[in-house]
RNA sequence: GCCCUCGUAGUGCAACGGAUAGCACGCAAGCCUCCGAAGCUUGAAAUGCAGGUUCGAUUCCUGCCGAGGGCACCA
């Protein structure tokens, strides 16, 4: 718990013991305490609403419940200089902001570990996504599931949770086939025979590649050869090689997975047996013309589901079921999926197989990523998986750049529509607001060594009291919040937060540089003190950009 | 038909159930003999409509209007 919190802590423990003393009500009786920061400088540094919460049991008027709890209150237990009744009946406090610069020595200790907590209190949580289908490209919608799964749990690890990213490959079903097939098609018309593409196959100009490649490297030997020998060896070579390329993607994109787990194995283990004949032990299965279902809707989804189709083979569900047990069965406490737009319907049913299993549907949390649109020149772009004409991750991250791709998809929240303006991306301006931001990490950085350069040095003996304008002070706050809004974004599944703070501390530090001259030969203890201010802003400007993916370059450069 | 997401200044987006609804672009006016002007300061400009819950609603609930998406023995 850092000063701040300290501070926060006493102010609402002080608010209630006053409340209590003014016989306002029982100590049972009283709400936990709301601490808001008032957007408003004149409405104080914070703000209760304990009066207005407290109105109905205690039958008085808000604004003389305020009074009473005012007069009851030991103002020498926190640093208070002054409290008010504003308002409908808030109680505003103006604190002795002295107390915050305290942060300052603790930050430049935490270094790279500024900004973590215990409120995740070690609970394992696994965090599937991306999870494409091994057959072509990431695309648009899987650049944002990346960026947006990748920054949860660069959250959540802050925070203070046990985290575990993972990635399913669906490396059994269908599509596969369709792979193969698709890359047999291909590499017969590199040979310059005629085979049509299969119906649903993958029209990308990559599979058009491997089937070049496939005819370089080994001439017409897989035309000559039995159909299913070929298949299968066709197979095997395009899920490696699309397996290593996503994984080179996604690592050129700083996002990187502690368990690859393959649907296969699945198979291979067992797993899917076990799964299902627990679902049979446990009652939620019956045969219906020539299927075997699972009774989903008495658990909350539309409709049953269908889990061995007639002909015997498997649904996509049934192997998903038993990967959410196996999660389950690996010790996980919630298991977070963030799962493309078209997967929505699909929640109820999973949750209902959770249930099914014994577990607690509550476990399950599903991140929903909305779509993403294209605009350039002001004009939507069209793009089709099946056609190949889909923008790819790469294409993206080349035109525009990483920094602006990770920063722009952690900016929005994942389950709203994105409509993603390229023009603004790639443009290097003040309209961009990672340059916003990586530009008052470069300014700090500037500043730091002209500070070394003319031998200004902070240490723990700075003075550090000659922090106190009000620039500084707004610029404590904030470095003060960063635990807090992490470990609230990490509590609320909410990333997009970080990007909110990175911006306003990025404004907040501007605003003070305009304000406050840091070097200063006529004032070198000042200039100690503002220096050590200013190297813990740049501390916390690199781990919040850290946690969204995004670099915090030393000096821009523009291209 | 059912389900989900979203309707906030001209545009793109914010806002733990709280006070005078923030921010950026654009528009208007200022700030570099001084640490990086990719910056700062000031101004004009907005909660789709109608109910409900609440001391208080952009936020929660219901209906309507509008935009997008999803609804398989495909994955």
């Amino acid at each position: 718990m850092n000063i701040v919190e300290q501070v926060q802590e006493k102010l609402k423990q002080e608010i209630k013991d006053a409340a209590v003393k003014a016989g306002l009500a029982t100590e049972e009786q009283i709400p936990s305490v709301v601490l808001e920061l008032p957007k408003e400088k004149s409405h104080g540094d914070y703000s209760t609403n304990m009066a207005m919460q407290l109105a109905r049991v205690a039958k008085k008027a808000p604004r003389a419940i305020a009074e009473a709890i005012i007069e009851n209150f030991d103002r020498s237990k926190a640093s208070i200089e002054k409290i008010e009744i504003a308002g409908p009946g808030f109680i505003n406090f103006y604190m002795d902001n002295a107390y915050l610069t305290e942060l300052i020595p603790v930050i430049l200790d935490a270094k790279e570990a500024y900004g973590e907590s215990d409120f995740g209190k070690n609970e394992k949580i696994q965090v599937e996504f991306v999870s494409a289908n091994p057959t072509g490209d990431l695309h648009l919608g899987h650049a944002r599931g990346a960026a947006v799964g990748d920054t949860l749990c660069n959250v959540l690890a802050k925070a203070g949770y046990d985290v575990s990213r993972e990635y399913y490959i669906n490396d059994a079903g269908n599509q596969i086939n369709n792979l193969a097939r698709s890359i047999e098609a291909r590499y017969f018309q590199a040979l310059g025979m005629v085979k049509p593409m299969p119906e649903d196959g993958y029209h990308g100009a990559d599979i058009i590649g491997i089937g070049k490649q496939l005819a370089e490297d080994y001439g017409d030997k897989y035309a000559t050869v039995a159909e299913d020998v070929r298949f299968g060896f066709f197979r095997e070579y395009g899920l490696k090689y699309e397996m290593a390329k996503l994984k080179e993607d996604l690592e050129n994109f700083r996002v990187r997975f502690d368990v690859w787990y393959s649907e296969t194995s699945l198979y291979k283990d067992g797993k899917i047996e076990e799964a299902l004949s627990e679902l049979k032990e446990r009652g939620h299965i019956f045969e219906e013309d020539g299927a075997t279902w699972f009774r989903s809707s008495a658990l909350g989804d539309d409709k049953d589901r269908v889990l061995i189709k007639q002909d015997g083979s498997f649904t996509y569900l049934l192997p998903d079921i038993a990967y959410h047990r196996n999660k389950l069965e690996r010790g996980f406490e919630t298991l977070i999926n963030v799962w493309g737009a078209d997967h929505h319907g699909y929640i109820p049913r999973m949750k209902a197989a959770i249930q099914a299993l014994g577990f607690n549907k509550e476990q399950l949390e599903v991140e929903i990523i909305q779509l993403v649109h294209l605009f350039k020149d002001g004009e939507k772009m069209k793009m089709s998986k099946r056609t190949g004409k889909a923008v790819t991750m790469r294409d993206l991250i080349d035109e525009v750049g990483l920094d602006a791709t990770r920063y722009f998809f952690a900016m929005r929240s994942a389950d709203t529509h994105l409509d993603f303006d390229l023009d603004l991306a790639v443009s290097q301006s003040n309209d961009n607001p990672v340059y916003y931001a990586q530009y008052a990490h470069a300014r700090i950085c500037s500043i730091l060594r002209q500070g070394e350069e003319s031998q200004i040095k902070y240490d723990e003996n700075v003075d550090f009291s000659l922090i106190s304008s009000e620039k500084e002070i707004e610029l404590l706050k904030k470095l003060g919040e960063f635990p807090q809004i992490i470990a609230d974004a990490a509590d609320k599944r909410m990333p997009h937060r970080m990007t909110n703070y990175i911006y306003e501390l990025a404004s907040t530090f501007h605003s003070f540089y305009n304000a406050d001259k840091v070097l200063d030969k006529e004032q070198p203890e000042r200039s100690k003190a503002r220096l050590a201010l200013v190297k813990t802003v740049q501390i916390t400007m690199k781990n919040a950009l850290a946690l969204i993916g995004v670099s915090a370059p030393e000096q821009m450069s523009r291209n």
